[in-house]
DNA sequence: TCTGTGACCGCTG
DNA sequence: ACAGCGGCCACAG
C-alpha cells in the first residue's frame, strides 16, 4: 500500500508550515529550527515531514529551508544525494550559491521571522 | 564522524 | 480513539 497513495489533504499543522514557507522571498533561505520555533514547535523533524509530504510543489519553496549548520538537508522525502543535488540546483537559480561540501557560502541569505 | 536520544506530527492498522 | 513507526532535524556524548 502506498503511504502517500492519494492526494493527502494538509492538515492545520503543514498549513501553518507551508504559509510560513510562502513568506521566505526569493534568494533566502531558512532553517527547519528556525522555522519550528517560530510555529512554537520544539521539534525541527516534525517540520521536515510536512515539507516532505509537500503537495503544493513548486508553489510552496520547501526548497529555502535548510539545516541549521547550514547544510542542505535532504529534499523530495528524501535524504539521498541526487535530491539534495535537485534542491542545490533551485537555489542557485535564486543566486543562493552552496559550496563542495553542500554548505551554505553566504550566510547573510538565511531569512527570520521575528516573533 | 558516528550513534544515540529527544521531540513531535502524520499515516497506517 | 489508540499505539507503533517513520521522517527534508538538532544536540549531546
Amino acid at each position: 500500500m502506498a503511504r502517500r497513495s492519494h492526494g493527502s489533504i494538509p492538515n492545520r499543522f503543514q498549513t501553518l508550515v507551508y504559509t510560513a514557507v510562502a513568506d521566505i522571498p526569493r534568494g533566502r533561505v531558512a532553517s527547519y529550527h528556525a522555522l519550528a520555533r517560530h510555529l512554537g514547535c520544539r521539534s525541527p523533524q516534525a517540520i521536515g515531514q510536512a515539507l516532505g509530504r509537500n503537495p503544493f510543489a513548486p508553489q510552496v519553496p520547501c526548497h529555502r529551508i535548510i539545516r541549521k549548520d547550514l547544510s542542505l538537508g535532504g529534499y523530495a522525502g528524501s535524504t539521498l544525494n541526487a535530491a539534495a543535488a535537485k534542491k542545490r540546483n533551485l537555489l542557485e537559480e535564486e543566486g543562493v550559491l552552496f559550496d563542495a561540501k553542500n554548505r551554505l557560502i553566504d550566510q547573510a541569505l538565511i531569512w527570520s521571522w521575528n516573533d
